[in-house]
DNA sequence: CGCGACCTTGAGATGGCTCAATACCAGTGG
DNA sequence: CCACTGGTATTGAGCCATCTCAAGGTCGCG
């Protein structure tokens, strides 16, 4: 079981905040490891904010390649892919706490500000993960996937709560080269594998000039 | 690295434009090949609706690599990338005519249904992107890629504004795997290349059945 | 202690890249 | 009308980063 609850930080609103009373405060589910939050294809009628824990989502092809088209920590927001249904499919990675909202509340009532912030933000990322995607070497990929999550954990020390295939997906590489890929990042001194889930950075500076 | 050009400019706001006080209707600006839109990094002021033509998004790396992030064509909008500065540069591919309104008013005062609605739709458009640069084979982005533009041309017969090389930075590939790619397909009796830049289907379920 | 899930490592295969030559085509000037 | 030029596209040959296939290794847990 993930020992690795990713950031104790940060607990936003532990609180269900005051809000006006149209808006939908948000029920709070629990998922384990591995759990389906929502399916491809499925009507999308909620949204959701990670509260701890982790979530991917991502599309898969008929013949089972998978593309993780994003991780979700504490604070992010998903759910909001498709129109009426979702394009993407959810998961927990492990142990997850998640707050609930209605999708059209979320849209609409709520001002649909903080929606297109959002949405802006979301872009934003899908933008940075196009050129990851199509324009860097398994090295850079990597360097910036632990560069993202240092950003998202604040520390050097970080505890990664999905496994190498996960990683693989997210990357688009295969899980035997983000491990060798790993090991090479070891070996140059720039991260120090303390145990495959955690990671420390050594050497920020040169794993930012990787990523340029 | 890429063929981009520093072609002369051709003259900026051919517009004049009676503007209405408030609701924007969006003044139109002509583009020649190639010109820029707006760069990275720029103060992100306006949003764009193409009218005629194409254009381009993209980011570059230092070392030249770029990666096209969408193509713009009739009734796309474009522009909403990043807060207040541009994450993307934009350019013209041909002789373009752009419907040009102040962000904000797009964002705010018109109803941000509008806003959301777009941004929706980027963001789906961008997770499929995604797939096919993780995940897909040459053979399977190309293929997409006509399929997508055949989709926005509502026929068979397909004049592509774009070079290689744009196409390439496009599916994350070189210029001679596009090359290759597209003569392979002929070659298959999938597509005819009546010249470099219009391409017949001749057979779409074929192709579609490349890209599952 | 042994099982199962996951990760690492090795060796060989390969798709797409790099480098390089050639072809095409429109424009330009002789 | 043709030769020349510059930009773009195609084709070929060899290479290399990453993938595939396969064999161990590690670790948590029953």
């Amino acid at each position: 079981m993930n020992a690795i609850a990713f950031n104790t930080v940060d607990v936003r609103p532990v609180v269900l905040d005051r809000r006006p009373a149209t808006a939908d405060p948000g029920v709070r589910m629990n998922y384990g490891r591995d759990e389906e939050i929502f399916g491809e294809g499925e009507a999308s009628r909620y949204v959701y904010r990670v509260i701890s824990g982790a979530v991917r989502t991502y599309r898969v092809l008929s013949d089972g390649r998978r593309q993780i088209v994003e991780f979700h920590t504490p604070g992010d927001i998903f759910g909001l892919d498709g129109e009426s249904r979702h394009a993407l499919g959810a998961e927990a990675v492990g142990e997850t706490v998640l707050q609930v909202m209605r999708r059209d509340a979320f849209l609409n009532e709520r001002g649909a500000d903080a929606a297109i912030q959002a949405l802006l933000k979301k872009f934003h990322r899908a933008q940075a993960h196009m050129l990851l995607l199509g324009r860097h070497t398994a090295c850079e990929r990597v360097a910036a996937f632990l560069l993202d999550f240092r950003k998202r954990a604040g520390a050097d020390v970080l505890d990664l709560p999905m496994s190498r295939q996960d990683i693989a997906d997210y990357l688009g590489l295969t899980i035997e080269t983000v491990s060798r890929t790993f090991t090479q990042l070891q070996a140059a001194r720039q991260i120090d594998l303390v145990s495959c889930r955690r990671v420390v950075l050594r050497n920020r500076q040169a794993l930012e000039r990787i990523c340029e």
